[in-house]
DNA sequence: TTTAATTAAGTTGTGCACAATTAAACATCA
DNA sequence: TGATGTTTAATTGTGCACAACTTAATTAAA
């Protein structure tokens, strides 16, 4: 019961393999595999990774801030930072000359975890065994792109 | 409470915009995105609309031959599948010559399916608003990382 | 040919991702 | 000032995505 047969498809722009989506999907999702066992180590998802690493270079950050750059809404933040602050590793309080804004914050133990993370971009660099060269100007035109439709 | 103080992170491999992942991984998310408004017309969600552009080309696959053509497990195609299966769009059947292999199959609606979707491409790609030149360079690049690393 | 190993789906549980809605705080201005 | 509109998070519900596990069917080995 094994595919090849003649395909049936007149339009190959409905092939999946003419699609720039699929490719841009699966390996978002391949990059995160890739991230798992390291940040296995240190407690974290890739989504909680990506939070840190705003957070490790600008101390405190609004949710809308960290959605902002993160391109993610509340919905999803919410739930992921409540977590994060059930480890005790960030804080979350109201801005008191807002109220409307919840101010995130490290915590000494999500200061700490810096230190155990820095080793992870070497350590996916040397996965990816991608020409730096090559490597720069990919992240470049995927940036490019990415301000070009947000 | 707003952000740009002094950073802290000493290593710049730890900061946001020198990733590769992330632009990945946001952009990955931004053309679902794109999609979104085109898919619900058909009622499909975007990994639903993969599913069906392979199912369009090949009329027959087994959820093994979907989960290697699209990068993913069981634990994502099956219940995807039995809400399709739900839809009256594909059939969902063992193979009797492997009792263990469930073959899927398009049903008249997920076929006609087909017609509607066929203009979603080209809407896509007004959308991207992109150098046919530089998709497909990129599109190529990407497949190649993917391959890669697959 | 019984036993053991492998393979294919399905199941369970967790964590995103996001649309849609709600609620509270703030801003504006009639 | 009070009514109106806007902004910010939180909530709710659906659908992936995937790790870990289970079950059943097939294959390989002893």
């Amino acid at each position: 019961m094994n595919d090849e047969r003649q395909p049936a498809t007149s339009n190959p722009l409905l092939q999946l393999e003419n699609q720039l989506c699929f490719p841009l999907y699966a390996l978002s999702r391949m990059i995160t595999k890739a991230y798992q066992p390291l940040l296995q180590e240190l407690d974290l998802t890739y989504p909680q990774y990506l939070v840190f690493l705003l957070l490790w270079e600008h101390q405190e950050l609004t949710v809308k801030a960290l959605g902002e750059k993160l391109l993610l809404d509340s919905g999803t933040l919410t739930p992921l930072l409540k977590r994060l602050e059930q480890k005790q590793w960030i804080s979350r309080r109201r801005d008191p000359r807002d109220e409307r804004s919840v101010v995130i914050g490290l915590l000494p133990a999500g200061r700490e975890l810096q230190k155990r993370a820095c080793q992870v971009p070497e350590q996916i660099l040397a996965k990816l065994n991608m020409p730096p060269q090559e490597f720069e100007t990919l992240r470049r035109q995927l940036n490019t792109l990415l301000t070009q439709l947000g």
